[in-house]
DNA sequence: TTTTAGCACTCTAACGCTTAGAGTGCTAAA
DNA sequence: TTTAGCACTCTAAGCGTTAGAGTGCTAAAA
């Protein structure tokens, strides 16, 4: 299997571009008149039976032009698409308006979505940050109505998690306080797993909440991400290949399952690389549900501590090079915005301030 | 303009019964024949005339059958729809299902969708419950890196906000802690503008803070609902009337904008009422965007308190009844929730608790 | 050896034409 | 007041035709 040439890489290149646009199959004549190439369309065909016989151009039927197979996208992306950095006009056009909401990570995840589907022409999709293996920071427990109380969780990474909880008999506001004091005390920096080592040892109050505080951490560390905010389906579903209505039906399916986005996100390990952006081509194989998608997915956050994920989808001719600038380009702005601001993520002791 | 004969409302009725299912044109024989009528199609083709004579039936053309026009909805909501309740099995069975998620509002308000699209095959959308006029419950001060706080409200109504602070000059957390406590004790159950009129007294570490709270608030008492949980959109976009690839974007756009959606849920006030529930047709005139569109909105909660809305959206030829009497049940279902686990709403003085 | 002009062939999508069928309104009889 | 009958209308589906874009192959040109 030897190399392509760099003729066949260009006009490889050239069809993957003319049809990303028009969506219908791209004939020789109209390669070179489109892009005045500098040789006879009898050439070009030749080059395109050739990369056809090579598996990356199929055509429809006998008379009409080429189409991309998933191969030749994947070689396209992992090969001859160098993701260009978006213009600096527009990179500080979007972190001006990250900048412009401080401290709101809910808003960012929004604005995200909503930059990622302009920007990339195609259907986005955001998980929050969550906590890889959560850490307690801060315990702090509020009595309500009768027998039930509220367990608010402020974990290291800024994450705050609540829950109501039902006593078999009723506390005092003042028990709460200190039994809220003695736990963050002992458990300040603590993950599930210490917990749970030191649940015997406790009593009373004390023993109730912490039985629930492991039961919520645990729930919470088995899903990978709660919410997804997706943004852009229009974009997407008035391309023509979502136009059957049946079509139409399915991919909706995949924009509605969450656990599917779920499962995906989960797994950033398949498919192409291409600088810490991962692609997934037609589901690589391995989602049916995914065969008429294509999926640009990066992380951001602070790796071991709370990390989120980021993509574009769109139809298996999206932008990629937009698709895979843009992703980029949001992660490392995340990233950074997560840092700044994150809540002390240093050893469990400390000492000073508490 | 007198009433409308008994024959012509079961015709009216039957038109609207057969149109939301058929999504074409009904035409004379058509309904005999389907319905067994005791009574020819010349007949029918009277009423059909007198009908449309009336604006309650329209034909796309000449030699065509009937399709109801917004004012026959209309009617034949007001009048001739009695939203019957949801069969007992369903009713149980759904039940059981969220109370099995005790506790989770986030949970509820997704179920609360699903369930919502399900039974309605159409699109859902639900809005968290959000307090009205928020009340203080509890301030907590959280100390991070550097100059930074961690401030966590718990409202009445048991909403949880959290705001990151920058100080201008670094704290202990002993300070914080002192400090949470005097603006627990002084604020607990007041309102932003009980805050605003004491704000004056304040003074260092606690002016700061409240500063940031009362903009908090303020900010959140402004924005009727942040996040809109949408669900069934597959339902809603394999419908005919929108496969038209032109009118399925707009139509996107619609379950996009969440402005609209919260523009809309704050006004629920056009439009027919059946049992408390609103029933909105094609915009009523007012939002434009809306003409293809019906619309079946509730709301849950505790009035004055914290409420959500809840809603049904779908093409003109929604199933009303069906749409109707889901939406009524899970408003009270949700309500009976909320008010079952709600943190105390009684009066601000809470002085053996604290 | 590579490129290109020329040509016969193929297939689709668009166009126009025809027609079956469902529907209508009107009139006159039951 | 209802209904049978009838002439009329309009759409959607089916069908042949055709323009046009595309292909592969061959042989000449570079």
């Amino acid at each position: 299997m030897t190399e392509l040439s760099e003729r066949q890489k260009i006009i490889l290149s050239l069809v993957i571009h003319e049809y990303t646009q028009t969506a219908t199959p791209v004939g020789s004549q109209a390669l070179v008149a489109r892009y005045n190439l500098d040789m006879s369309s009898a050439t070009v065909r030749n080059e395109l039976a050739a990369l056809t016989d090579r598996g990356f151009l199929r055509q429809p039927h006998t008379s009409a032009g080429r189409v991309p197979t998933e191969e030749g996208y994947r070689y396209f992306v992992s090969r001859l698409t160098r993701a260009s950095d978006l213009p600096d006009t527009t990179r500080r056009t979007i972190s001006h308006q990250f900048y412009q909401m401080r401290n709101d990570v809910e808003q960012w995840v929004r604005l995200a979505a909503s930059v990622l589907a302009y920007q990339s022409r195609a259907a986005s999709l955001v998980t929050p940050p969550h906590p890889e293996h959560s850490r307690l920071k801060h315990l702090e427990l509020i009595a309500t109505r009768g027998r039930q109380i509220l367990v608010v969780l402020v974990m290291i990474g800024g994450e705050v998690r609540q829950r109501l909880l039902s006593l078999t008999e009723p506390v005092t506001q003042e028990q709460l306080s200190q039994s809220s004091e003695r736990l963050t005390q002992l458990f300040q920096g603590a993950d599930v797993n210490e917990m749970r080592a030191r649940l015997p040892q406790m009593q009373g109050l004390d023993a109730d909440v912490l039985e629930w505080v492991i039961e919520d951490l645990l729930q919470a560390d088995a899903i990978p991400a709660g919410e997804v905010y997706v943004d852009g389906l229009a974009n997407v579903l008035s391309e023509p290949e979502f136009t059957g209505s049946d079509e139409a039906r399915r991919s909706l399916r995949i924009l509605e399952e969450r656990s599917l986005l779920q499962d995906l996100v989960a797994r950033t390990s398949a498919g192409n690389t291409q600088g810490g952006v991962q692609v997934l081509i037609g589901g690589e194989g391995t989602w049916d549900e995914l065969r008429q998608w294509s999926l640009v997915l990066g992380s951001y956050g602070m790796p071991g501590l709370a990390t989120g994920t980021l993509g574009v989808l769109g139809p298996l001719r999206l932008s990629y090079g937009r698709a895979i600038s843009t992703v980029r380009f949001l992660s490392t702005l995340l990233s950074d915005l997560m840092a700044e601001t994150s809540l002390d993520e240093s050893s469990p002791n400390m000492g000073d301030l508490n």
